[in-house]
DNA sequence: TCTCCGATTAGAC
DNA sequence: CTAACGGTCTAATCGGAGA
């Protein structure tokens, strides 16, 4: 809780520029004025853009073959997503932000949450951040600062719209008419956690700008929008809601799934396929010392083509001992996939979903159940060589076998940081 | 009436 | 050639079932 004469805490949050297609462009220097998007899985919708990209109407999130025509015509060049970069990128990023401060909360791939609260001359470091990032990594960002993590978010969000901001804002430098005057320029579901829904709900209520949000009667807030909508309030109010939380949280669910790159109808592709989602989820299971007692499998045919046959199975069981066992895990994916199955489906999409997550360290045994015999030891050396040699090196039976389901990625750029190969002069 | 549970909704990126 | 629309995760909330 805030008191009116402490000093406010002095939270960044800072978010990397079109992140996506900024990462290509370090290794791609000849598309700097080139308007470029990045594509999702299967190439399917727009999922980062450069300026030149927002600036010809791309909208985030559009279908590509919805842009397909506007793209030939203005030179538009679209990427295949490359993980691989990215994530690599993402660390590199992070490193360096973590040497400002060691309160930081990495949000996501391409943000970090930094409490500066007691820095000196901190615009100079916030611009020492954006320079530093710059030179080392090839990375663009903007810094926003402000007294909770709501205003730092929205802080940034002014410093990527407004060019005299020079990529730093930080509100806490307003005095209060500024921040009135501010604020009320700008639309309400610019806000972090307002969205389209609530924006549109909000509206009804006539609150339109960040403004009308933040003075808005709370009682009715709560009572009409809930518990987040007034915390989100109280934060514009600069009342800190939201904590810093510098170490990840252990996964509740963990969710391996993917749309295929054609239509699959064989039971056999499908057991290929989940064998994969299956490694992968297991794999970040132990990565975070935890073991699942709940697995379920699903799969969906293509909500888009309505004209054909709709089927959207799941199925669950409880496994009577907690297990992180790729190979115990993949015997039960199969049994449930086969039980799900009806042939005469043109499937589209499947995976699986690991819950009722616990610690490896909790471990109930239960005195009826005989103990399976966990390959412990056997995951743990496919953990670590897969980790040196890459992901793929070992894997579990026919995974990966069939080409039908993989993803369409038609456009993606080589792994420069990952892979050696990738390297023209290697 | 209370509690628990699963399903649904909404949001973020 | 044509058809083509992502993947994960969390928290809140709601409604029904059972105690």
């Amino acid at each position: 809780m805030q008191s009116g004469n402490q000093k406010p805490q002095q939270l960044a949050l800072v978010d990397c520029n079109n992140f996506y297609v900024s990462c290509e462009r370090v290794f791609r220097p000849d598309l700097t004025n080139t308007p470029l998007v990045a594509l999702s899985n299967n190439d399917g919708c727009i999922i980062s853009r450069s300026n030149e990209a927002k600036a010809l109407g791309i909208k985030m999130g559009q279908p590509w073959f919805e842009v397909k025509a506007l793209a030939q015509e203005h030179g538009i060049l679209a990427l295949s997503s490359n993980y691989a970069l990215y994530a690599d990128m993402s660390n590199r990023v992070m490193n360096i932000l973590h040497e400002f401060t060691p309160h930081q909360e990495v949000y996501s791939i391409d943000e970090s949450f930094l409490d500066l609260t007691g820095t000196h001359r901190l615009r100079d470091v916030s611009y020492e951040i954006k320079n530093r990032v710059l030179q080392w990594v090839g990375i663009p960002v903007c810094v926003g600062i402000g007294p909770t993590k709501t205003l730092a978010k929205l802080a940034n969000h002014i410093a990527k719209k407004h060019p005299r901001s020079k990529g730093v804002f930080n509100f806490n430098d307003l005095n209060e008419q500024q921040k009135n005057t501010l604020l009320s320029k700008i639309d309400v579901n610019e806000v972090w956690g307002i969205g389209r829904r609530l924006s549109e709900r909000l509206a009804a209520y006539s609150v339109h700008t960040v403004q009308d949000l933040k003075l808005a009667h709370t009682a009715t807030l709560r009572a009409q929008f809930g518990v987040v909508v007034e915390k989100t309030q109280r934060e514009l109010r600069e009342q800190p809601c939201i904590e810093l939380t510098e170490v990840e949280a252990a996964k509740k669910q963990i969710i391996s799934s993917r749309s295929f790159g054609e239509m699959v109808t064989d039971l056999n592709v499908l057991r290929d396929a989940l064998s994969l989602f299956t490694a992968n989820a297991c794999q970040k299971l132990r990565a975070q010392d935890s073991h699942a007692c709940m697995i379920q499998v699903f799969l969906c045919t293509n909500r888009f083509r309505s004209e054909l046959p709709q089927y959207n199975p799941s199925i669950s069981i409880p496994l009577p001992q907690p297990s992180n066992d790729t190979l115990h895990i993949n015997r039960w994916v199969d049994y449930l996939a086969g039980k799900i199955f009806k042939p005469g489906y043109q499937y589209k999409k499947a995976g699986i979903m690991l819950s009722e997550i616990s610690p490896t360290t909790h471990k109930q045994l239960d005195l009826w159940e005989p103990q399976e015999q966990a390959n412990t030891n056997l995951m743990h050396a496919l953990d670590a060589i897969n980790a040196r040699f890459g992901r793929k090196t070992i894997t579990v039976s026919t995974q990966g076998a069939f080409k039908s389901w993989q993803m369409k990625q038609e456009r993606k750029s080589p792994d420069y940081t990952t892979n050696w190969k990738s390297l023209p002069f290697v």
